[in-house]
DNA sequence: CTGAAAGCGCTTACAG
DNA sequence: CTGAAAGCGCTTACAG
């Protein structure tokens, strides 16, 4: 048999002689109260145990104080590293976090943003699956509660982005590799054109015209699911090329790894006869050998920055906000591009 | 400008000239309604957009339809898959998940188990934190509300438990390791008597007995925080004992690789001079080289099969149950432990 | 300084 | 089959 009895203001009056609005107003340190009536319920209060009922709260001041989370996968590192983030912060706040996973599917994700506003989150936190295509559902829902899009954002929809300096962090790297002396830079981005893959994309086009490296069209390669699997896959059609490239840029650490076992394999030199270069200092990097240079993706603070302007939008009332925060990165250089 | 206005059951009812109560029914399929009116009402409602409030439908009904979910930290590819599964058959059977972290902290974790009693979760999943001590505050929360323990658990705490068959598990692991024909085996395991740990010592202990090899003391080592850099260090160790054991069985896969990273650093052959063995299945377990043997551990089963029991148990109204529910795992074997 | 009353959006026992 | 009313636990404008 379970304990059901809650106590309830109305406990707490009734024991007292004194009306709910009393005890309500003393509990939650209201202005004009006496110092004794306050100090008479605080401390029955605690002596009977009571906690109000947040729920019921939130219902009669139409606030919740719950945030909705909606990421594509919360398997993967970075992912968890954001998760973290949005919940410290949170906490912090005062908010609880409804956490869900669209797992890469935008019908799910419509679903999930529906569900989320139905049942009357406070706030929305939204990373895209990829291939979200029809993006007026979003747009709608953001007309009617707070949204803060995160790492996987849209240009299409107008409100506040959370991001990493994608094109800057890409351009950084790939001018690493120039400096150690690489030439002939292949990259590895996804077909399917995501804001983060085009961003990273542009900083590695920024940094060989930079350095007046030609741009080379089989040098760029493109893989609908950028894994471990197809950057095997790649590496081996990189080694065909006719002139073969001096380094890699792959823009996910996993293919990165993948390309670094098929060269291991094959008994290609990292970095000697062909550098390798990540992107999000996952785990993983520094498990495999040679250890993997790479972007360091400050997930915590991605995830933490999100809630911190997802508030501030929710205590703003009406006012629709649209900035774009880039949070830094940094190179973090380890075996697979280091010089001799 | 963001746009308020919601619709409620009394805006339809207006629009309708029926009362609140009847759309209401016909709303919820209710069975004494005329279809007539039904049909009405619905298409109504459609065509109006009208979506329940979730929240006031919970707190009317005193079911919050919501569950709470602490893990000690959410930033571990296991961890992560058994978030997935919890989240997966929550959907399913119509629940919303809080997920929070309690960092491994004791005190976080009451912090967290307090704030879900106090919003009104319908009931609680947990995992606990190494060195919880003071479970009388989680009996107690127990008898309140419904919970289930996965993962890691207690004993000492009266409710479901979710958890994979850790014993029989290691037993498996050892046995192998004893069938590829080694006979010095060494274990690291956690100093703290964790319940996984303990269990899968045990494992250990009777693969040894069943195939007559002596326990050597010197071949038990045990470590506070069982992490790769842990590993590092107490693969020195192991080297420098007396007589070498020709296999490591340490409790977790970072542990191992940590090991693995220092016998290759000091040329051991793995698993020729001494193979390795880890427990679940992570990640990094097929990046590292040679790739880790190791123990699969379910995540997703068992996030999934822990909310199965919870919803039982929170529409079992006031019964308390406490079972145990073992969680298949197997064994994958890989380079580590190879027999050429 | 305190209390009675309304109301947040819904459901449901009661009456008809 | 439908409606009026009570009530879930709280807060707050209004009166005194």
């Amino acid at each position: 048999m379970r304990k059901k009895t809650t106590i309830t203001l109305k406990h707490l009056a009734e024991d007292l002689n004194l009306s709910v609005s009393t005890v309500s107003r003393a509990l939650n340190n209201h202005q004009d109260i006496s110092a004794d009536t306050k100090e008479l319920v605080c401390s029955y209060a605690k002596k009977m145990n009571y906690f109000p009922n947040l729920f019921a709260k939130g219902f009669r001041s139409q606030k919740t104080h719950i945030i909705g989370l909606i990421v594509p996968q919360i398997s993967n590192y970075f992912t968890s590293t954001v998760i973290e983030g949005v919940l410290q912060e949170a906490e912090e706040k005062g908010y609880r976090v409804i956490v869900s996973e669209s797992k890469n599917r935008p019908d799910k994700q419509e679903e999930l943003i529906q569900m989320m506003r139905q049942f009357g989150v406070d706030g929305l936190l939204l990373s895209l699956t990829r291939k979200t295509k029809n993006v007026q559902n979003i747009i709608a829902a953001a007309e009617r509660i707070p949204l803060v899009l995160l790492d996987k954002v849209s240009n299409k929809i107008p409100c506040t982005h959370i991001i990493i300096n994608e094109e800057q962090a890409a351009f950084e790297a790939v001018e690493h590799l120039i400096h150690t002396g690489k030439k002939n830079i292949a990259i590895i981005k996804e077909t399917e054109k995501s804001f983060n893959s085009e961003m990273r994309y542009r900083g590695y086009l920024k940094a060989l015209k930079k350095h007046n490296l030609p741009i080379d069209e089989q040098y760029i390669l493109s893989t609908e699911d950028i894994s471990l699997q197809h950057g095997q896959r790649l590496a081996y059609q990189i080694l065909s090329l006719q002139k073969r490239p001096d380094a890699v840029f792959t823009i996910t650490d996993d293919c990165a790894i993948g390309v670094i076992k098929t060269f291991k394999k094959l008994q290609i030199k990292i970095p000697d006869d062909i550098a390798v270069l990540g992107f999000s200092n996952s785990l993983n990097s520094t498990i495999i050998s040679p250890k993997l240079t790479t972007v360091d993706q400050p997930g915590q603070k991605i995830g933490a920055t999100s809630v911190k302007y997802l508030v501030e939008e929710i205590n703003n009332e009406n006012q629709v906000i649209s900035k774009t925060v880039e949070i830094k990165t940094h190179l973090v250089v380890r075996e697979s591009t280091l010089k001799l």
